[in-house]
RNA sequence: GCCCGGGUGGUGGAAUGGUAGACACGGAGGACUCAAAAUCCUCUGCCCCCAAGGCGUGCGGGUUCGAGUCCCGCCCCGGGUACCA
């Protein structure tokens, strides 16, 4: 493409303009009304890739509207280092992942800097630098001592081939080692674990006063799976001492239970197990704990994988006094309930298909409606079949029930989450490594603050063999207790990456702090974050981290009281796919944003990325995205041609200004300016990015009609310098360059302007007539008509007349301006 | 499987329950040019020779004067599913 502005010269330029300028870097003491605005910290895969350009164009975008605005924005930048590919790549290479981390950040800083966007690079970090690392460690020993970090033994995936553990997306769907092929299996392993359970209660009411999107707090909602339910005890038949606790939601259909399962992993199950059935039982538990828990939830009828097996046990249903047989199924989980439940299959899904498979009896406790041809009924109606229960509706039943098992001192109504404790542990080197140590006399003791942080050694082996580097390391192991003094053994296992981020934001309000991870003043001043930007995958386990860290922290005094939830305003974008899925490094289809940034430049790809949808939506990139790419490209060179084509010549532009005072053409190109202003400042409000783009793209060529047509010069400077205000977040550069060279100065030092209300009126309307909801005739009319007047010109209408033929009209519907409604 | 989204012209998309398709890409035509590129202008959902008109927002129902938008049931595609981040 020729004859365009020089992209290269001018984006370099102002990218060094910036930065010297310090335009965006924000001191805590700053008198400004203060604004967060944050990106997600990136794990650095390498050069920015187009999920990084759109999530960035959107931060940037904001900093700069918001700067513009007048306030005080705080745009901090930083990487999340640690992580499984640099250790992969160490495995495959030798080369030590610090060297790979590096290079990347560095490749990823590049390639973000040449997009334009802003940061306070003062502020950056990385959560691999020891500086971070001894302050992670020091949040974790704080956890650790309030009791909130806590070891007991959990299953991982364990790949006997590789002899380590391996994480889930290591094992391949059909359950086998992605490296060895061998079936991974799962193991006990004594785990670290943060009590996110203990604020289950407050993780589930605090999504309520978050500006998020409702998805996410659907999701998190449905995530922590709050229930309420009845805990019970079954006494086993023909025992004096055996009982079985079951957790259920619908105490209700008791009277429907026709079997009990336990979950293969219940402690209670070798009990449980009749001799007959030992041999049959242990092969199935074996067989089942293997399996992934996806694949054990399933309801999906698969005859080759077995459900269940009868344990030779007999329960007696506190209803009915019956015997019902004890399962053991692979779909009853032992970390959620009691590890055991009461099957009721006319009421339950799961429970359906399993009675089904092995030829249980089915009895519905509830009358479903006539019309209904499911299998289990979960909805409401008419208790039957129930006895004492029988007539009474669902909820009524549920409170009997449970008063009935109280009073027999058999149970109690209790609250479940679906919420699990969170499982740090991770057996690897490229982590933050756990600071406790393992003393034969004191037990586990956390490492003081003087000794972090602990880092991990560099001289270690990366094999695909044994456990992680960390413990087959000949010294790091062998320590002493900081307490007695004696040999003591070191933990060796690393923390999840996902701890690196549930803090970082908070670091970056005070990120040289040397005595405490982070003033409370300085977090106190700048949070929580105004805007919280990144991808819907992140929409459960990171922000649910990130929320229970800063409680936790808030708790414990590190974070100022008031302040209990870390985002705001959270906005979720869409994905960029290629080929169907999600563009990644580790699926190898990438479009790299950096040669358009030599040819069309970063506005262009920055542009394209605002323009091409919603922002929330996935984006799928095809052959025709080059397209639009050069598009914008083009859009951005007609701006520059009739912004400064008073003073250059440009083919095919035309700038009359007549020296004439105003008329029509100015007072409308106003009118539009004005409508511009207000519609741009709407639709960066909404994240409507795609048509602020639109608004900008049909201003301009309005513009083009009125230069064309002879313009006045007071007028027309108006026009262009306000299109250039509004484009400056979206396209910085050359909106910079414009500027700087019509009026001089800096574009993003200006202040957004505010629209005239006056001017943004309309002063036409086009009135839409509709005879039975179809649209029959269009009238232009003042806004400003009444009822009366718009019914009498509808019916004046021939169009309407004709459409009307003559009969009656029933009913009128009257929406002025734009539509009035006839029945007929 | 379960939880959460999405599906509108040839393409990306626009549309407080009220004119479906703004804006752009692609395509067609024209102007400029010796010619091309670049630029500027016009047209462009489908059916119909044109018009009048009809049909159209994944599929099937429903609510409403009026449904892309709300409700119910499907189909297809994507995200998450606790050790990828």
């Amino acid at each position: 493409m020729a004859e365009s502005y020089n992209v290269k010269e001018i984006e370099a330029k102002w990218q060094a303009r910036w930065e010297s300028e310090g335009l965006y870097q924000v001191d805590n003491d700053d008198p400004r009304p203060k604004a967060y605005v944050l990106c997600m910290y990136p794990y650095p895969s390498g050069a920015a890739h187009q999920g990084h350009v759109r999530n960035y164009t959107f931060g940037d975008l904001i900093v700069r509207y918001r700067t513009m605005c007048g306030e005080a924005v705080l745009s901090p930048f930083g990487f999340d280092s640690f992580g499984l590919p640099a250790e992969n790549a160490a495995i495959k290479t030798g080369i030590h992942p610090r060297f790979f981390t590096d290079a990347r950040i560095g490749e990823l800083k590049e390639s973000v800097k040449r997009l334009g966007a802003v940061y306070d690079w003062r502020r950056e970090l990385k959560s691999h630098d020891p500086s971070y690392i001894k302050w992670s460690q020091f949040i974790f020993t704080k956890f650790f001592e309030a009791g909130l970090a806590y070891k007991k033994n959990a299953p991982v995936n364990w790949c006997p081939g590789c002899q380590t553990v391996l994480a889930n997306e290591q094992v391949l769907p059909d359950g086998t080692c992605e490296r060895s092929g061998d079936l991974v299996i799962k193991r006990d392993l004594e785990q670290w674990f943060l009590a996110t359970t203990q604020y289950a209660e407050e993780l589930l009411s605090g999504l309520d006063a978050l500006e998020w999107p409702e998805r996410v707090k659907t999701m998190q909602r449905n995530w922590i799976g709050k229930s309420q339910g009845t805990k019970f005890k079954m006494a086993i038949a023909g025992t004096d001492d055996l009982f079985l606790e079951v957790f259920t939601t619908r105490p209700d259909t008791t009277f429907g239970m026709t079997y009990a399962v336990i979950s293969p992993e219940h402690p209670q199950l070798d009990n449980l197990t009749k001799d007959a059935f030992r041999a049959e039982v242990e092969g199935f538990r074996i067989d089942a704990t293997d399996r992934s828990e996806i694949e054990r939830q399933s309801t999906e009828v698969n005859s080759k994988v077995k459900r269940g097996v009868f344990t030779g046990s007999y329960a007696i249903n506190p209803f009915t006094g019956k015997e019902v047989p004890v399962y053991v199924a692979d779909y009853v989980l032992m970390g959620y309930g009691t590890g055991a439940i009461m099957a009721v299959p006319g009421e339950d899904q799961r429970d359906y298909e399993f009675a089904k498979i092995y030829g249980l009896p089915i009895i519905r406790t509830v009358q479903p409606p006539d019309d209904f041809d499911g299998e289990a009924y979960t909805g409401p109606g008419p208790k039957i079949n129930s006895d004492w229960l029988n007539g009474l509706d669902v909820d009524e039943a549920k409170a009997k029930a449970t008063e009935f098992l109280v009073s027999k001192g058999l149970g109690e109504a209790t609250i479940q989450y679906r919420l699990r404790d969170w499982l740090v542990s991770r057996q690897r080197y490229w982590g933050c490594p756990i600071p406790i140590v393992n003393c034969p006399n004191c037990g586990l003791v956390a490492v003081p603050f003087e000794q972090l942080p602990v880092l991990a050694p560099d001289d270690v082996e990366f094999l695909p063999t044994g456990d992680s580097p960390l413990a087959s390391h000949p010294t790091f192991k062998y320590t002493t207790c900081p307490n007695c003094g004696e040999e003591a053994i070191r933990e060796t296992d690393t923390m999840d990456t996902f701890v690196d981020s549930s803090w970082y934001f908070l670091r970056f309000c005070d990120p040289g702090a040397d005595t405490v991870p982070f003033s409370t003043e300085a977090v106190a001043t700048w949070m929580p974050v105004d805007q919280y930007i990144g991808g819907i995958e992140h929409a459960i386990l990171h922000l649910m981290y990130a929320r229970f860290f800063t409680k936790a922290l808030a708790d414990l005094g590190y974070v100022p009281s008031r302040i209990r939830e870390p985002f705001k305003r959270l906005f979720t974008q869409g994905m960029i796919r290629l080929g169907g899925s999600k563009m990644s490094k580790s699926k190898g289809n990438l479009i790299a944003p950096t040669k358009y940034f030599d040819t069309v430049g970063a506005d262009s790809l920055r542009l394209f990325h605002l323009f091409v949808g919603p922002p929330a939506d996935d984006f799928d990139w095809s052959d025709q995205t080059e397209d639009v790419i050069d598009g914008c490209f083009r859009f951005l060179n007609r701006v520059w041609r009739i912004a400064l084509g008073s003073a250059e010549s440009f083919p095919g532009v035309t700038i009359k200004i007549e020296d004439r005072a105003a008329d029509v053409r100015d007072k409308e190109i106003l009118r539009l300016t004005h409508r511009l202003i207000a519609k741009v400042s709407q639709d960066y409000e909404r994240w409507s990015y795609n048509t602020a783009v639109a608004a900008l793209m049909e201003f301009t060529n309005s513009l083009y009609r009125y230069a064309g047509s002879g313009a006045q010069q007071e007028t027309f400077d108006l026009a262009v310098d306000t299109l250039i205000k509004l484009l400056a977040p979206m396209a910085p550069h050359i909106s910079a360059e414009i500027w700087d060279r019509r009026n001089g100065g800096l574009v993003h030092a200006e202040a957004w302007p505010t629209p005239d209300p006056e001017l943004v009126k309309s002063d036409r309307q086009t009135l839409v007539v509709q005879i039975n909801g179809k649209v029959r005739d269009k009238i232009e009319v003042d806004p400003e008509i009444g009822e009366d007047a718009a019914i009498s010109l509808v019916l004046a209408s021939a169009k309407v007349q004709q459409a009307l033929g003559g009969k009656d009209v029933k009913k009128t519907i009257v929406k002025l301006p734009k539509m009035v409604s006839l029945v007929v």
